[in-house]
DNA sequence: CTTGACCTTGACATCATGGGAAGGTGCAGG
DNA sequence: CCTGCACCTTCCCATGATGTCAAGGTCAAG
């Protein structure tokens, strides 16, 4: 199989396969006389592996780790586990962060008139720091 | 004031302070005899604006819109309102996303033992994207 | 043999930020 | 006056994950 092929089959762009293979993250492939990098079933499942994770936000070096528990048939669980449980933490981290500014945007948003006066409290509250007078 | 003070009072960094003005985010700072930047009140002001704005997650080219509409007398509010509502968009797109993920993986969690032994639904999704053999 | 689709490597862009090197400036103390 | 230290300057490189583009090689079908 062609990196093309791979790539459309796992879902992982071309670029990136190479990219993955470059940082080691995945082992270099099999060339033909030519050249051309040539993937196999098991390469195929490694992945697709990836992308899966990628999905669920995880990073490269996590990733790493986990295709490292993945391959280890003595792995415990409790390590994949581990991995997993920080990563929750530090997407609700990023949640959390998202969710103040949403807070804070909506309820200036609420209060802005949104009309052809120049008066807004958005601006006053990235101006002043304050409130803005219209504020609660 | 120099710009280890304009970044001390403003929390901008000197480093994003010069690279803000080398975007032609902001104007370039006048300059001592020596070379070195120098601040006044009004360039702090814009610098903490900036700084409030990065922390609303405000990207660059939003920022740049809104200090324009910051310095423009006979803005009309709904532009700012409208810049507003796109990121709070942007952002809860940002949340949903991430709220599917750690949903997903706290699922997953959920199901892992997390003790010394190698079976674990978390690779097992990982590994073939069906939803593991504990699953309800 | 030509054409078009695919592959190769390499360089550069994104976005916001940080790190560091090499060298100049300013001020306080000896 | 000199020394030392803290600060400033510019320039280059790195991050993380991905994309784009360019120049050239390869393969299969017509």
């Amino acid at each position: 199989m062609n990196i093309g092929e791979a790539a459309a089959a796992s879902g992982v762009s071309a670029k990136m396969i190479r990219h993955y293979e470059a940082i080691g993250l995945i082992e270099a492939a099999g060339r033909t006389g030519s050249g051309y990098r040539t993937y196999g079933q098991k390469d195929l499942a490694t992945l697709t592996f990836i992308r899966r994770a990628r999905d669920l936000g995880f990073s490269i070096a996590q990733i790493r780790d986990l295709l490292a528990l993945w391959r280890d048939r003595s792995r415990a669980s409790a390590d994949v586990k581990r991995i997993a449980g920080a990563h929750i933490e530090e997407l609700t981290a990023k949640m959390r962060q998202l969710q103040e500014m949403v807070m804070t945007l909506q309820h200036l948003s609420a209060h802005c008139h949104g009309d052809d006066r120049p008066d807004c409290p958005i601006l006053e509250r990235l101006a002043t720091g304050g409130a803005g007078k219209d504020c609660c």
